[in-house]
DNA sequence: TCCATAATTCGATTATTGTCGAAATATAGG
DNA sequence: CCTATATTTCGACAATAATCGAATTATGGA
């Protein structure tokens, strides 16, 4: 993934609006859930609603069917599985953080990031 | 993690020039860097260099820690973890993706976002 | 004390983003 | 065809964010 497209998808769900409907998707599983009812769930005005849908759909993050007269989102897991490879990947040059180290602990930062393989 | 908090931390990497500076010190390892020389590596203005990091900082995503004249960055691993962890919890209700499933498969979706065990 | 270097703060400008009422579009059913 | 409902688009405004030259602060060495 492309830095560029990275921090896209970063800054779509870096909004505090925005991230608590990609989060419902994300709870809520494939299946996903009509517009409206996000909505209703999050309280959110149609017409910012749709702004924010439009947005996150646009980068690829969830992605909307119609079924007669509503619209099914749901999250696209694979954008984000990416994104999460993305965040995770080259981490301390794969040098810095091995599994034990001699002498005495040298802080308790965390380090590394990891990523389940996907 | 709070979702405002965590709406924050994805909105200060979701900006080109800062995921570029955070994945820099990511890719770093916990040694860091020098403001200068993460100014040189990316090509970035002084004033603006130090508008960015104070903006990582300020939320918690990198460190910083002066050693005479210069300011050495860092990632911050355990605030990073934190994001993952949050944006992994609670996928799909945890039964809407189990290894097997019976039937036909319902799909080439990705599903669920998952992150080691911290 | 004076100079050089590293980094931040200030100030002004420009660009982008978020919100939401109102109007428009899409679909279903009588 | 008309009405009702779901959603999007339009338009205007307010708020926020990004950039960077110039000035300022902090530190170390001559």
């Amino acid at each position: 993934m492309e830095i560029l497209t990275a921090a896209e998808l970063l800054a779509a769900i870096g909004h505090e609006t925005r991230l608590a409907i990609f989060r419902l998707l994300v709870e809520t599983g494939p299946g996903g859930l009509y517009a409206s009812t996000i909505g209703e769930r999050l309280g959110i005005a149609p017409a910012t609603l749709s702004f924010h849908l439009s947005h996150l759909s646009r980068v690829g993050l969830i992605d909307g069917q119609r079924e007669s007269r509503f619209i099914r989102y749901a999250a696209n897991f694979n954008t984000m599985d990416g994104l999460l490879a993305f965040l995770t990947s080259n981490c301390c040059q794969g040098t810095s953080c091995l599994p034990s180290m001699d002498g005495p602990d040298q802080g308790s930062e965390r380090c590394c990031l990891a990523h389940k393989e996907s």
